[in-house]
DNA sequence: CCAGAATATGTCGGATATGACATAAAATGC
DNA sequence: GCATTTTATGTCATATCCGACATATTCTGG
């Protein structure tokens, strides 16, 4: 995910406007940055939403409440595919992963 | 990406409505495939529209032409990491990547 | 037809993501 | 305040994905 960078610097407290103001981030490493903090975001909505733990979310998704946590802090090493995996089945509507989607695309 | 099964069966002749009939994929799985299915239409379409070669797209996204085969095919190694990468190195614009969505979102 | 370009398929070693576990830190509510 | 639940962080062995290469197949214009 390469958020590496921007993670430390928000834990530096920085506030960025977009993610993507980073010096070595090209415009389509940057667009794929947002589009996974957009989701991230929307997995935590979206499970607190419908009341489940990161334990409950975990085994919905056959995953365990470390990983959830990783995704929802925006680790380095959560792939997009789990993101999106972690919403279909936080319950997430196809509207509600659009809205999610439309913050950034 | 498991679509593996789904792939043998398109190869095989079969026409399926929704990539989620077939046994053995959850609503959650399926979801996925869809949405990974979709996106993989518009990195075609997208990159035709810019007159660009896999080749060219390959370099573009610092990757093979090769690798550009397998996620415009579909093949199950392709993460949706790699198939949104393409589609914005292709040129795709968040409205084009909003409208790819909307056919399964 | 055919030559050249484009696309597809198979394989592989190295790179990255994964679930799981242990444990720490925060939040909750009583 | 404290006990319990929830969330965060670090680490690791394994699984999965990656670019690259070789080669096959399909497409395109002449």
């Amino acid at each position: 995910m390469n958020t590496g960078k921007l993670k430390r610097l928000r834990a530096a407290g920085w506030k960025a406007g977009s993610a993507g103001e980073f010096l070595g981030l090209s415009d389509q490493e940057a667009a794929l940055v947002e589009l996974k903090l957009a989701l991230v975001a929307a997995v935590r909505e979206v499970r607190r939403k419908h009341g489940l733990s990161q334990t409950d979310l975990a085994q919905r998704m056959h995953s365990s409440q470390s990983r959830v946590a990783k995704i929802e802090t925006g680790d380095q090493s959560v792939s997009l595919d789990l993101i999106v995996r972690a919403l279909f089945a936080a319950g997430a509507t196809r509207r509600e992963l659009q809205r999610a989607l439309s913050t950034v695309a």
